[in-house]
DNA sequence: CCTCGATGTTGAAACGTTTTAACGACTGAG
DNA sequence: CTCAGTCGTTAAAACGTTTCAACATCGAGG
């Protein structure tokens, strides 16, 4: 471990003070450019790395924005930081990641350090839907893909509703009568919405409520959709629904894979629909009929929120993004 | 914005000193239960966040160890970094994630960020063969799918060059002999040895060079992929490959869409094998040929390398794994 | 009654920056 | 020759913790 060289050892094997160092470093405009060479070569020669605590405990700012996900493992997040980190950086921030992987647990954890490390702001997709969890702790925090209940945040989100209803309303408009929901758990507000959508496309089609079976998962990946797929095919086929809305595009995937696997046409025998219309979706063994969200924008936004909390009238705002149905082979018409 | 409560004011609000409080904080055992209790109420009554900042200046020491990730899109890192946040969490680590996209400067700039953070250690998969970029600042470096070149840090790799050799002897037993290698840029050095093995299993099967052609793409996404299909699809017929190895499975599943797109089939018309055997390799339009890597030890190991570059009597070392040929529908054998 | 060790608590000195107000040296105008 | 204004540099005071040696207090053993 190097003795680690810090700023007054710059200064002293420059010849200058410490606060000429200080000067190179961030308004290198202000100090005369001979000095400044002699600095910066005294930077080189002594591999001076800045010491960031100290200069964000002085200075008082961070540059870093950071983005606690709900599921670092799905593209759908992936691509929503994604927005988010061009966005942070033409802004001059940084975007650290961070996986909270469905649980509370670690989300909590991750939300205590960050404030601790006093991060300009953070972005939170989070597990549960007591946003209690998320209370204000002088770090703003912007909701992602999940509307701010108690209008203690902004939020930036799609109406997961209407994505819902989009999606059953196109089964039932294919003759679909017996419909499964795949996805869980209930804990998660986007697959209560997604859900609450369901019913209201039966509601509004004159269909009864037990039109739709609730298929519950422990999670929303891949592998649950697999499980899914076999409590299905376990069901007499006299009684197994004809098609699956599932929460989103892994489950879907998921559910594909074990109804090919066991010899199931999709959509033949099960029509499929997923949700994200992540870009996997497309690649599918069939092709998956998806609602798509505006992925990249829905992360620019969460960005730019985040980065005008500062302003000093700041009224928390919700945006609200509006969900799009890509038909593919996965839910073609029923024969 | 809150006048930020500090250590202090705890103390004055509690009736005791700084030095009490930070007891408190750090070693709860060593202060008395009543005082401890009394100091806890006023954390929370005045909502008291430390600052990790001044904490990590003082102490030296800081509680994250990062992983630059050379495309947070793509399913084989994040498992990757999974694998490698659960031991950081298991050593009482928090991991970050950074998302370099493939781009030397945004690489850069994180790693300075994070040497400038002073960061426990950092994990990084680099965008490019130099690795002189990576140089030593104090900070622990672990090099993370690629092995260190000069010796200069730790590394954790799969053997790619025999990864590439699986794949094309496959296919050269499966009856081909007019080979496509779809990736690239050959700046990466994933793609260059995958290619290497590639070349070595003609060689080894005493095929002429030219039967495998090299069709270079521009990074390793899906995109790409298509668009390299695209590129197939227009030769003539005569000429054109029977089989094509991807350096990645985000390439090989892009291909498979314009090839299903355009109506010629996989693997008649065209074998294709992939490479890390992604989650969605099997859920495929067509279940995909591919190369596995143990992604979750990679990442587990390469965190625990990390972790124990602290030590007094370190040795740099190089670990390297073995990756498997898991064969799917995509290869099957040339009628 | 004195001494000793154990137990809790504390004052003050760091840690490595940024920032502010002040300083001296010039320059050009009056 | 003075004065005002620039320009470049600097000393010193923060920022909010942790840590360490020192200090009370108290009960037990002699």
């Amino acid at each position: 471990m190097k003795p680690s060289v810090g700023i007054r050892d710059v200064a002293h094997h420059a010849g200058v003070s410490n606060a000429t160092v200080s000067n190179v470093l961030n308004r290198p405009d202000v100090v005369a450019p001979a000095t400044r060479q002699r600095v910066l070569a005294a930077i080189e020669e002594l591999g001076f790395v800045r010491n960031e605590s100290a200069r964000q405990l002085r200075a008082g700012r961070s540059r870093v924005i950071a983005y606690v996900v709900l599921d670092a493992a799905n593209p759908f997040f992936t691509d929503v930081a994604r927005g988010a980190e061009d966005a942070a950086r033409e802004a001059g921030f940084a975007l650290f990641l961070c996986n909270s992987a469905s649980d509370a647990g670690r989300e909590h954890e991750y939300l205590e350090l960050l404030h601790e490390q006093r991060v300009e702001g953070i972005l939170v997709t989070p597990v549960d839907g007591e946003s209690a969890q998320i209370a204000e702790r002088g770090t703003p925090v912007v909701l992602v893909d999940r509307e701010s209940t108690d209008g203690t945040h902004c939020s930036v989100a799609v109406d997961d509703v209407l994505g819902g209803e989009l999606a059953v309303t196109h089964l039932i408009e294919n003759g679909h009568t017996r419909i499964a929901m795949v996805g869980g758990p209930l804990s998660i507000q986007q697959v209560r919405d997604r859900y609450e959508g369901a019913m209201r496309a039966l509601t509004n089609a004159g269909l009864p409520q037990d039109a739709l079976t609730l298929l519950e998962t422990r999670g929303l990946q891949v592998a649950e959709g697999r499980g899914a797929g076999e409590r299905l095919i376990g069901l007499p086929s006299s009684r197994r629904p004809t098609a699956a809305f599932c929460a989103n595009d892994l489950l879907a995937l998921g559910l594909l894979q074990s109804m090919t696997q066991q010899g199931l046409k999709v959509p033949d025998d099960l029509a499929v629909v997923g949700y994200d219309d992540i870009e996997f979706a497309a690649a599918a063994a069939v092709p998956l009929t998806s609602v798509r969200q505006p992925r990249d924008q829905l992360g620019r936004t969460a960005a730019s929120l985040l980065l005008a909390e500062n302003e000093p009238d700041h009224e928390h705002r919700h945006v609200k993004f509006q969900p799009e149905l890509v038909v593919r082979a996965s839910s073609a018409a029923k024969r």
